[in-house]
DNA sequence: ACCGGATAATAAGTATGACTAAATGCGTTG
DNA sequence: CAACGCATTTAGTCATACTTATTATCCGGT
């Protein structure tokens, strides 16, 4: 009559080995979190109860509490249990949480978030940068840029000289803050692109608009470097909403 | 010739019973490590060690790094310990790693990183909210305006009025990315205002600026609600900063 | 002398079970 | 009916045993 592990047939995800246990745990429950499988407010099954359904320790279970916890999606109490935080607590810019919340179907509404904030930030960094990049910094780019005309966008090589130069970019804005924040963010934004170019094609190489922006850092141009940035992530905006 | 207990004298700080025991570890732990007091790479006792020179449990000790690992400030792998991580893979935005920085004393470099980014921020998000803001939100804002006028800005109420202030104007966004980091940021900006407040006084009523402000909101003018939130942050930065 | 694979030592990871403490809610009592 | 106090529930903490991943070492082969 009941079958001798468990009902629901939902294990938990063990095929990233490089999280441990409680890792997956707290990743498969962020998930369910953030996409809203657990509402707000949601009170989640006892410790007890659910370190006995999926057939793990209350250790493991608590640990992926805490790190649930700490990224302010969840809170516990004694006797109260541990319950969903409101969405506006949620540490939503925090890297896993993003990449948790870009794991399944993001809402229209989180990717338009991200791009405006992205406008916002990323346009103003280029700017300081221009100002503040280093001889080094700018060689750097310039390389990155060589090699993403050599190997295609498509290739895992000319992506990762693409991460290159907008990582040098940020570095050389020399703001700690900013460098972590856009990182963060367009690490994000990548699994979306990834994601969507199933189903279209890019329409446009990046690299010309790429060598106006390293141009207008070059030459220290920041508003120059403003635009080109703006328009770098307008094209990418397009390339994921339908135009119209 | 040994003391009974343990022998550094620097025992956990538990007076903050809201956070439990590794909550309070945590943060110890935490604060240790974005001061600089651990150094990067540095790799902190095993936990067996660790626990019974504190006199606690490997249990709590290990959820405190669970939160820590969680906010990117250390890393733990089998055999070769737990190690603090580089600053440049620090969650320097997380609302706890900010507190915990703005509990010492911040280094400059730190709060002008914060300062700049709030300039590229909230001016956004003022020019933002000019065009989306609702009546009602307006309506709350004229509230919150009067309240400050009413109290002053060193009482608890006044200050109250000025956070609710800014809160209204931010969900006026309606970006809930936008809406966290910039919450999180004030939060934290906010101690050290109220810290460097015993060395100067006030030495202006921020409360025409904040009407400006208001004004052009109210008239959906972005650019001069821009201006007005731009110049707001410059008199608290001038407030901070020693003028020349 | 050097390379490479077995092996041992180490520290984190997981599991279990017992006990503590803090909330909450309920029931009793004034 | 309200306030108080007690019982219950659930997270918090502790202790211990055991497992697994990883690193370093050692040994033998080339």
């Amino acid at each position: 009559m009941s079958r001798s592990k468990e009902q629901g047939g939902d294990a938990i995800d063990r095929s990233d080995k490089s999280l441990r246990l409680h890792g997956s745990i707290a990743r498969d429950l962020g998930i369910a979190i953030v996409t809203g499988k657990y509402p707000p407010g949601h009170v989640l099954t006892s410790e007890v109860d659910f370190a006995e359904q999926n057939h793990i320790s209350r250790t493991a279970y608590r640990e992926a509490i805490r790190i649930l916890a700490a990224k302010g999606l969840v809170e516990s109490r004694p006797k109260a249990g541990t319950k969903i935080t409101d969405p506006s607590r949620w540490h939503i810019l925090d890297p896993d949480v993003l990449a948790w919340t870009f794991e399944g179907e993001p809402s229209q509404a989180a990717i338009d978030d991200l791009f405006e904030l992205r406008l916002i930030i990323e346009p103003a960094a280029a700017e300081i940068a221009a100002k503040r990049r280093s001889g080094t910094q700018l060689a750097q780019m310039g390389h990155a840029l060589e090699e993403m005309a050599k190997h295609t966008l498509a290739s895992p090589l000319g992506q990762a000289a693409d991460q290159n130069f907008h990582t040098t970019l940020l570095k050389a804005t020399g703001n700690m803050a900013l460098i972590s924040l856009a990182s963060t963010i367009s690490a994000a934004v990548r699994w979306t692109t990834i994601y969507k170019q199933r189903k279209r094609k890019l329409p446009r190489d990046p690299l010309p608009d790429h060598r106006v922006l390293f141009d207008a850092v070059a030459d220290g141009n920041g508003p120059a470097a403003r635009a080109a940035m703006q328009n770098l992530i307008e094209l990418a905006l397009a390339d994921i909403n339908p135009p119209a």
